[in-house]
DNA sequence: GATGAATGAGCATTCATTCAT
DNA sequence: TATGAATGAATGCTCATTCAT
């Protein structure tokens, strides 16, 4: 009884997210979502405003979880590296396991509604400073290079991890996980503070 | 002459470029993108077959022109690691001048028709695999560490250029080419053949 | 115990009222009434059978006041040209008390079900013909002038009346029962039996 | 071709009209008017903006008519109570002559959007203004009794007017113009200045 | 008595596209 | 070349009403 108690509600949202990611928010009708979780309309206007407040749904849900997870690691005990890097391999992990979110985040952030596409854009920003403050921090400690500001590591870092939606597979080679181990290594590893061995 | 043959066509794929990056290209209506040109509707019709046509447009161009500067770099003379550094500077430089395609490109690639997205998808492989084999030279050479797979060092380096569009900013306090030079030294320093000083 | 039987019905009517007079029948959801009588939906259907049957609950309501009044003073004792003066001067004041009713009568019969509507008018035409009479009986005793058929009297006297929701305002200079003493004078003075000195 | 130059545009607007009048705006759908004047949704949207627009394109024609024809009275040569008389009767004329207008527009006032609800309010009190000037002005000549506010003269007779459609019948014993001689005889008897022969 | 989830038909509106001129 | 009237299908959304509880 616990678990199933808005049945409805559920179902519309995960139809929602899968169709959303599939074609794109526009491109997805209202009808189709009813249809896909097996109500009505009138069921849909019932628990949720407009279809943009299933969207602003989706982006809450999202957005949370990935604070709450940044903050745990970010948080934890541990030398600053080993902190950085297992936070970064969480993100690339859990952005694999839910890529449809990953896929509506940035397709579908012009459709939210003014107000709403200021506070995901604000509790996004939130986030990268919460990364962006282990940067520097190692920056700082002389852990990390600081030739390049952390502001680009991070905005360097997050692109690769909101792209994954474009191409990672789950039928590929490479678990979410070992994505999640190379992105990671591959930032700690261009955080190295000594120059690297360019010519000229 | 030879340059404004077609100002009209011009005007339209100039306005829809800007009009696709500013709301997406499903929240663009017909009207909207002609009235900006300052045409009729009938005229855009003319030179175009459908709206599809104009936005497939817009992706020829881009892949043309970035595939025509990745070869430019790639067969170019020097060092490996020097040709990798400057087709890397600058993709992300010409990414930031041409914004609004960058922009478009993976947000509205799912609305192009089965078949020109099967060709923009291939087009942009072999984009890929032209800036993969780079690495994977460096990587035999031993000039680039190869414990990670040239395919996810690829994945990783262009997830951060195709979002540049998400953040970057003309006001802000880098140009394009200061981006470029960051991110191409990111992309070698991770590259580099020791393993990053990971504690543990 | 009796005036307050039915707390929640009367609290509908009262709510109902409001509403359609602020924006008519169509334009006010059940949902909008529920809301504001502070009861759900079911607690609606369990008084009324539908939205129709609040609307024809208020013109019975309607129209069982005004030919209790109407009847009171054609029956009264007094002079003829008393009585219509004292019906008139009445009909313009409880008219001004129920601004809302008044409001609500003309531009939302049609939403009336037919036979409702029918009943409705039927029982106006009583009302009509009742005062019409007044204006007959003082017409054939010679009091008023009988050049302009009792009917157009009554009609063009009952126009101003009905109109009294289109612009009288509590807030405005005039009382009901002052709106109503001009409205019976210009009545009577409009009935008197030598013509007007009109050129030609 | 001049008179039927835009054939669509009217015969949807003489639809729309009658229907409005028929069973009121908020009742009519956008489907049956188009229906009714044998063109797709699609024309109705080419000519007008929407379905309030069609609405406030009735209003303005009606406006624009009655404004003018009082004008014309009103600056034309003859006595003063001349000219209101004839002023009187050819409003009373020519809303009966397009009852579906006078039907509509105090009906369906509340559905114009607030903006174009203002405007026709105003251009309202325009035309009552110039009606009553000619009562105040009768009033300062002695021509008038001068008891009765103009303001209230003004509003009891055409809540008569506006009330004509409510109960006019073409089929009925009386013609507009007849109907017209009677109203503006009882508004000029009603304002001759004698008091009425009242009781007491 | 009263709830509120759910229905289903209907609404105004948008829009890419066509075609006679 | 270019126009703009017209189409028709689809879209997001509303709402009076029902019914199991």
């Amino acid at each position: 009884m616990t678990q199933d108690q808005e049945p409805v509600r559920q179902r519309l949202l995960a139809e929602a997210t899968r169709l959303f990611a599939e074609r794109g928010f526009e491109s997805t009708s209202v009808q189709e979502i009813v249809t896909a979780a097996g109500v009505t309309k009138g069921a849909m206007y019932h628990y949720f405003d407009s279809k943009d407040d299933l969207l602003h749904e989706i982006y809450g849900r999202v957005l949370r979880m990935q604070m709450e997870r940044l903050t745990h690691f970010a948080d934890g005990p541990g030398p600053l590296a080993e902190r950085l890097h297992a936070a970064a391999a969480d993100v690339v992990r859990t952005t694999v396991e839910n890529l449809d979110d990953s896929k509506i985040f940035f397709r579908s952030m012009h459709s939210l509604a003014p107000d709403t596409y200021k506070s995901v854009r604000a509790e996004r920003r939130r986030y990268h400073e919460c990364f962006r403050d282990l940067v520097t921090e190692g920056q700082r400690a002389g852990t990390f290079r600081d030739d390049t500001p952390a502001e680009i590591v991070v905005d360097f870092f997050f692109g690769s991890v909101h792209h994954l939606g474009t191409w990672y597979s789950a039928e590929g080679p490479l678990s979410g996980a070992e994505v999640g181990e190379h992105f990671a290594d591959l930032l700690l590893t261009s955080l190295r503070p000594d120059r690297p061995a360019l010519p000229g």
